[in-house]
DNA sequence: TAACATTATGTAATAATATAACATTTATAA
DNA sequence: TTATAAATGTTATATTATTACATAATGTTA
């Protein structure tokens, strides 16, 4: 429940129970889970998620509509991000890997458009479910 | 209105609107154009485009709920996908680009997961957009 | 072709995800 | 301290997607 300055009451409070879940979670897992701490609304879960993606302290997984934390110790990259997920267990990681980001952040394609940002989502089984 | 054989009905409906448009259309909206020739319920498009997907003619742009027909000549692509949004004006095409394709494909990181898919979404400004 | 399996369709209801609009409060900066 | 921006609270509603169940069309194989 690490202390994090600069963000509000509800940005604090959805911080704290995505970066202490282990897996990501839903807009409304989350609003069903703050209940008890007065957020009553959806959109106060909203705004705070927005605000929280938009500042990097949590990703959005597009394919899931779930939000999980960076699990970078910087926690500030928000516009090159990738992610490992499991098609059986819906296990979802982060993916750090300097050559991959790099390579993607200087991507330049025929149409000459410039990228700020990506996003990049990978499908699999992860090692325990290859197994079964 | 290029004639597919192997799609049903309804799915042959779906594909050519797509295919026709110039930007990537939502389910709703899908719904909305399909009412004259009697697809009527919600469930009837998303069983259509959940096909279509599935075959590879379509793909679906997770961050905008939004689909667009497939680009590449054989349209049998659906595991390995690529786009370019416009953050300004939505415009979306589909990435080609082999180098980039083999990179990803051969992707391995330190998890040891092997992934049988990816969806790479970029965002950025188009060229008209540039310059406005 | 008959029997069976698979795929697709139709329909109603409802679940899940997300935003608009408006009033008020709190924090920040000049 | 006053102005401005950021955040909050609340209600209502829009948008996206699925469950459940009944029926029909299509493909497969004996």
């Amino acid at each position: 429940m690490e202390k994090q300055f600069n963000l509000s009451k509800n940005q604090q409070i959805i911080f704290d129970i995505i970066h202490n879940s282990s897996e990501p979670l839903k807009a409304y897992s989350i609003l069903f889970n703050v209940q008890k701490k007065g957020i009553k609304a959806p959109l106060q879960v909203y705004r705070a998620l927005d605000k929280l993606v938009e500042i990097g302290k949590i990703h959005k997984i597009e394919s899931r509509n779930a939000f999980i934390a960076c699990q970078n110790s910087s926690c500030q990259i928000s516009k090159a991000t990738a992610f490992s997920i499991c098609e059986s267990c819906e296990k979802v990681s982060e993916i750090s890997n300097s050559k991959l980001s790099k390579y993607l952040s200087n991507f330049v394609d025929k149409s000459g458009m410039e990228y700020s940002k990506y996003n990049l989502e990978f499908f699999g089984l992860c090692k325990k479910c290859k197994v079964k």
